[in-house]
DNA sequence: GTAACTGCAAAATATTTGCATCCTT
DNA sequence: AAGGATGCAAATATTTTGCAGTTAC
């Protein structure tokens, strides 16, 4: 956990988190990951060392602070991702495309792919736009 | 119920499922709903009819045939979806645009939309491509 | 020192399973 | 009549809440 120290602990700071073991921990965790956790993933990548009620409030936190952000999946687990531009530069940018690998069951951000825009019927407004591929990712291709 | 009841037996029977109170209703339910609804939707709309294990082993017989799909959702919330092509011609195709409105709640499948095609990086294979925008409705604007 | 964070206990909620009974075919 | 569907009870899983003790700043 050394390593990515100054990495973490800067996110929290930006964020005017204090830096905590489980806040340090988790975001950690996140990083190293590099795809999208659910709750239960991160729960058992702590190794039981926070208790589960940390691991809920934790997340919530970083989700109100745009750490990190929700996936839409069609199963009922919802999964979280650190999105590496959000992340660096602190502002948050929604419109991104998710992958998610039907063999492995990575979900990953693909940040750099732009959604194209589409017509929507006559009165209807769009906020924001998620995209979720399913397919096979080229780890398991 | 009577003036659906023709439409609703013909799914059911369409997809080898045995004709029951509880099935004809929920069918019913989403057909009147035109909407997609969660569980708990319902679950309150059968006004307690049927027990709650009817209505979890309801919805996953009819995704199973392939009457209704889950909508991704950012929340944890699963949305269940009739979408109109694919019940009254008894095919499944997935790649339409949900809607889900930031102010009355309500999750739509504009099955009329399609998506636009993307460039997936080098090694990744899409199967399915879900995409959900997220705003205000024509109701609600 | 103080405000915020964590852990524990427990409540509330959601989902699954087993089994006896009832209903559709 | 037989197989499948339902209801009930209970087990399991998930998420939330309150509070006392601890930690970051």
């Amino acid at each position: 956990m050394e390593f990515m120290e100054d990495q973490v602990t800067s996110i929290l700071r930006r964020n005017q988190l204090s830096i905590t073991d489980s806040r340090k921990s988790i975001l950690d965790i996140f990083i190293q990951a590099g795809s999208a956790l659910a709750h239960h993933d991160v729960e058992s990548r702590t190794a039981g060392s926070y208790d589960r009620v940390t691991v809920y409030r934790t997340l919530q936190t970083f989700m109100e602070k745009g750490i990190i952000h929700t996936i839409p999946t069609t199963d009922n687990s919802i999964k979280y991702a650190l999105c590496k531009d959000d992340c660096q530069q602190g502002h948050h940018h929604d419109n991104h495309v998710h992958f998610v690998c039907e063999n492995c069951g990575t979900t990953t951000c693909m940040d750099e792919i732009h959604i194209p825009a589409i017509q929507l019927p006559e009165g209807y407004q769009a906020r924001q736009i998620n995209m979720v591929v399913n397919g096979i990712c080229r780890n398991c291709s």
